[in-house]
DNA sequence: ATGGGTGCAAAATTTTTGCATTACC
DNA sequence: GGTAATGCAAAAATTTTGCACCCAT
């Protein structure tokens, strides 16, 4: 199966889990969930919504935010808050954390699997069930470090910046 | 020392650090000051406007934000953003992360300690240096999970209410 | 045909900014 | 006295909502 072929079937899955929710197929949410499916990554709504357009300009902001919110509350899609306002969003389904540079604004994917230990600290002592995806760790990127002339594997706190 | 001495001490370094910085004292940055510290916790810009309003009703939102803003750059303060747009403060030393619910809106604070394999994974695998504090998890807590019927230890991704 | 979905515009929310004035160092 | 900081109000940025119309089921 090419990418492009499971992609669409990805699309024609989540188009389902829609319909069988007596939610409607429009357009417009074709073209959204083809959006995230073909991102394969993160996207603000005004991305969501740009890559929308270049199909079907007439498609609003206020749709774009529509169809998420109601994806999201079916579990199919997920966002984050991250630096200023924006949240991203993404499928549920792509299991991973994000690791999200506060200095150039860049973001990360860190599988699951090499977190799962924290999930078991936190839902054992805590009872507290953390939600997969739904997770951003911030911090700066290696490259920023760099940039920075930090060293960087300290595990020292935020970095002053008393005399900049 | 008592409680209120050791807070009032902690006041008194902030302020001293903020000075040797080249920034001034004023009467709206030590009532802020002063509501980080007395806090303890977490709160948003609003909430640290409505205790220094008590004291002081002159104190300007924007002022706060900007005294907010001028504490992070210190690294004297971090923020972290939750749910929908609001983001919380507080003081930078105070070394935990944050458990944030998503239904009931609550913080619940786990140590640093608690965590600290989880950086050094993240720092050694990605070259990526997560900031100590700035950093929230997001999920269901317990009694959340309790009040929705939910068994809450499984691992599992996001809950679907597709027939809500 | 029925009612869920859409486009549009306006409101709501949270944070930022320009500018004249105040007051700290 | 010089200038950082403030208060105010207006702008920005992001998300939500009311309403009339449209279209998927």
């Amino acid at each position: 199966m090419t990418l492009r072929e499971s992609e669409d079937k990805r699309v024609v899955e989540v188009l389902a889990h829609l319909a069988s929710s007596r939610h409607r197929i429009t357009t417009a949410r074709r073209h959204i969930v083809t959006a995230l499916v073909g991102a394969g990554g993160h996207l603000t709504a005004e991305e969501v919504a740009a890559v929308v357009q270049a199909q079907d300009p007439s498609v609003h902001l206020a749709t774009v935010y529509r169809t998420l919110e109601a994806l999201e509350r079916l579990g199919i899609v997920i966002h984050i808050h991250l630096g200023h306002g924006r949240a991203i969003y993404h499928l549920a389904d792509s299991s991973h954390y994000h690791l999200y540079c506060q200095l150039c604004g860049s973001v990360q994917e860190i599988p699951q699997a090499e977190l799962d230990n924290l999930f078991a600290v936190v839902a054992n002592s805590y009872g507290f069930k953390p939600s997969l995806g739904h997770f951003a760790i911030i911090g700066t990127c290696g490259r920023c470090m760099e940039r920075k002339g930090l060293n960087g594997l300290s595990s020292g706190g935020s970095s002053p910046e008393s005399i900049a």
